[in-house]
Parts: C-alpha cells; structure tokens; sequence
DNA sequence: GCGGTAATTATGCAAACGTATAATTTCAAA
DNA sequence: TTTGAAATTATACGTTTGCATAATTACCGC
C-alpha cells in the first residue's frame, strides 16, 4: 500500500494535544518494547510504533533521531525495569537475612514483570546486544548487579548460620543461573510450571544447596 | 538500488550446477540459521540467505513456498541439531552412573555447537514459537526430552549411591535450569566465563545439590 | 550425440520499510 | 487577542523486502 493520499485533503487533520517531551517519549518506549514483546524486533517498525503510542510517524522522528536510537532507548528502559522489580521489593520486610534471600529468589520467578512478556523482550535484545557495545555494557552492568546482590544475600544468609564460605562467587552464579534458567523456562513456556511450583522449588533447591533452611513465602 | 538491471543482457548467464533437492533445502536451512544467529532475524532475508548459499534467490521459492516455511523448516533442523549434540555423546563412555551424569552436565556447558551461535538462535526462536503451533510443539517436546534424560541420569545416579527419592523430577527441573542458565549466560556474556569455569561450577553445584560425588571430566 | 525435463537464473512488481521535509495546529507568553 | 515558536500531522522519496514469472541451462535417458 502506498504510503499515503497523493490528492487534496478531504478530511480535516486529526486534532493533537502538546503532551510535553517526556510523556511522548515514554509512550513511544512503551509502544516499542510491547511490541517487540508480542511480535519480536519485525513487528516493531515505525508505523506500528507510533499508531500504538497513539501518534502519527513523523513524531518519532522528532524525539529520536533514528530508530535505532529509538530502540537503544527502549533497551535501556527494560533493563532498568527489570533491575527496579526487584530492587524495589527487596528492600522491604523480613527480618532475618534467610528471609530475605529467600523473598528475593520467591520475587526472582514470579510475575514481577509478566514472565512471558519479560523473556521475549530479553529475547529479542540478545541480538542488540550482540552488536552495539554500549547496550553490551548496559546488559553486563545489569547482570552483574544482580548476581553481586544475590550473592551479598547467600553470603549474609550463610554467616548468619554460622558458616562461611569461600567460593560465594560460584555459589552466586550457579544460584543465578539457576533463577534465570527457571524464569526463561516458564517463560517460554508458560503453561508447564505454575507459579507457586516455580517458586516451591526454586526455594528447595537453593536450601539444599547453601544446606541452610529457607521459609517458605 | 531496484532490483537489477532494466538492459539487455552483456555478461553471460551465471554458471551453476543441479545439486539436488537435499543438498540445496540443507543449504539454504543452513545460510538462514546462520544468519539468524549472527543478526537476529531481520538479516535472514531472501536475498542473504541465497547469497549465503550460493543461490540466487528464486531458488528458494523453487523449495520453500514461502520464506515463513523455510524459517519453520530451519528450526526444526536446529532442535534436532541440539538434541543430537548432547545424545550422541552420552552414548560413549563412562561405567558409572554418577560419571554419564557428570559427562551429561559438563557438555551442556561446553561448547558443542559453540555457545554465542546456539543461544542466539534459541532467542530468535523465541519470538517464532510464541505465535506458530507446530514450531511450539517441536520446542516442547525437545526441551522435554532433554529433561527426561536429565532426570533418568539423576535418578540412577542416586541409586547407585543407594539413595531414592521421590522429587527426582523436581531435580530434574532444576538441574535443567541451572545449566540452561549458565548456558545462556555464557552465551550472551562470552568474556565473563571461560568454559572451565562453566564446568567446574556445574559439576561441583550439581555434586552438592544432590549430595554425590560428581567425578571431574 | 540429442532432446526434454526440471533445476536454476534473471527480471519484474507491489507493498512496506526508514527517513526526510513541508504543512498545519496547539499553546503559552505578550 | 494576537502571535510566534514548537509540537504534531501529512505527504513524499528512495530502498529493501517477499513473491511471481519468464528466460535459460545443466544433465539424464535414449
């Protein structure tokens, strides 16, 4: 289909509203990463980007200079969302510190963010991820955070029992690989594991595996 | 630039020779997976995959009806690629349980298809298996083999050691997360893990988790 | 050697893509 | 109320995409 009408306008122009910089950019964020979510980085072109955000084309043009900057945006977002999810949660509640790992690794395979959603968005960004060495920092730096907090939570967890342990580290990757691994798993498919089988057995694995006792939540 | 030249031909035909059915859908399923996994799906277009081949791209409606049948035919060929990698080397070797167990994980973390290609390709099918049925089927059921197999190697191996247990299956979950998830990340993040780590970690996690002695391979 | 068949190349086409630019409309300041 | 700048829409352009079809050529059976 040609791109538009090629004769007189017969209809008026759609009325707008001046939503200011930061609300339309957050919209046009939002519009891309659903849309990638739902039909992966194709489905994600300018056309459908801005019907979603509920704004015609040109204005994308006009908050990013190209769509490739577009989507760097829209990565960053996603990795600062998902950071936030349980960043936020973790802060609150649960007074001995075997609580609160165990609260981290129950909010780690839950529906924080969506998991489908989540996991095809993370999906689609390996690709980006892959070329562009400024997102390859960004998904390093968030990864890292959350394996450098997760293994502040094993290590507090351990010492609280009494123990200590030199290979932390390891214990932190493996725990954390095992948490992404069940989130991908549910993920891309969804209808196999329900959420409180996730989170049952996240917790039994981990307890058995620091050999510390993990309350259920 | 249109698609060729609106003159009268100077050069001659290009030469080619009649390959055969197999050889040229193997072709063109290989140019497309490769593709796919050095840049996502949006490179994998008709004219790549025919360059990458060796083709010109009228060859691969000539075997293919239509680019989405190739794709589909691309998948299928990359989970059974996955599934061979780690069944074929299972079958050798080893005369213990707890050593096919300790094989079984450390080539899950090794490169047999080399890493950064595998997971590239498992996210692009991500987006694929969310929307096609019988694509999802295939995804299912491999993912289901791999873990069945996961969970007989466990299960004997605990045997061995007289001990039987009832959540073998949860085990077995688990297992396949963690090294999903080393899997991957040593996929997306390459220079963050050297592959004797990968192993080492696997070994010595799964060893503790199920309270064995995994043997060093 | 010699056709004839089908594998393969060459070319064309409409739609969709990202980008560029001109034309309008909103809204706040004066 | 008017006006001017900025936000937004509308349109256009050149490329690339997937698909279709016509033109050629390799190769097998005779």
């Amino acid at each position: 289909m040609p791109d538009a009408p090629c004769v007189a306008r017969m209809t008026p122009r759609r009325a707008f509203t001046r939503e200011g910089e930061e609300a339309r950019r957050a919209a046009l964020i939002a519009a891309t990463l659903d849309l990638i979510a739902e039909g992966g980085p194709q489905a994600a072109t300018v056309r459908a980007i801005a019907l979603r955000a509920g704004v015609t084309q040109g204005l994308i043009r006009h908050y990013f200079a190209s769509k490739e900057e577009l989507t760097a945006a829209a990565h960053e977002a996603l990795m600062t969302e998902l950071t936030e999810a349980s960043a936020a949660r973790l802060d609150q509640m649960s007074d001995t510190h075997a609580g609160r790992l165990a609260k981290f690794v129950a909010d780690a395979v839950s529906p924080p963010v969506t998991a489908p959603r989540a996991v095809s968005l993370w999906a689609a960004s390996m690709h980006l991820v892959a070329r562009d060495p400024h997102m390859r920092a960004v998904h390093e730096a968030t990864y890292l955070a959350f394996r450098d907090r997760l293994e502040r939570l094993i290590r507090d967890a351990l010492a609280e029992a009494g123990r200590f342990t030199g290979d932390s580290r390891d214990l932190a990757i493996a725990a954390n690989a095992l948490l992404d691994g069940l989130w991908i798993e549910a993920g891309a498919l969804p209808e196999l594991f329900s959420p409180k089988q996730l989170k049952s057995i996240a917790i039994k694995v981990l307890s058995r595996l620091l050999q510390i006792s993990l309350p259920e939540v």
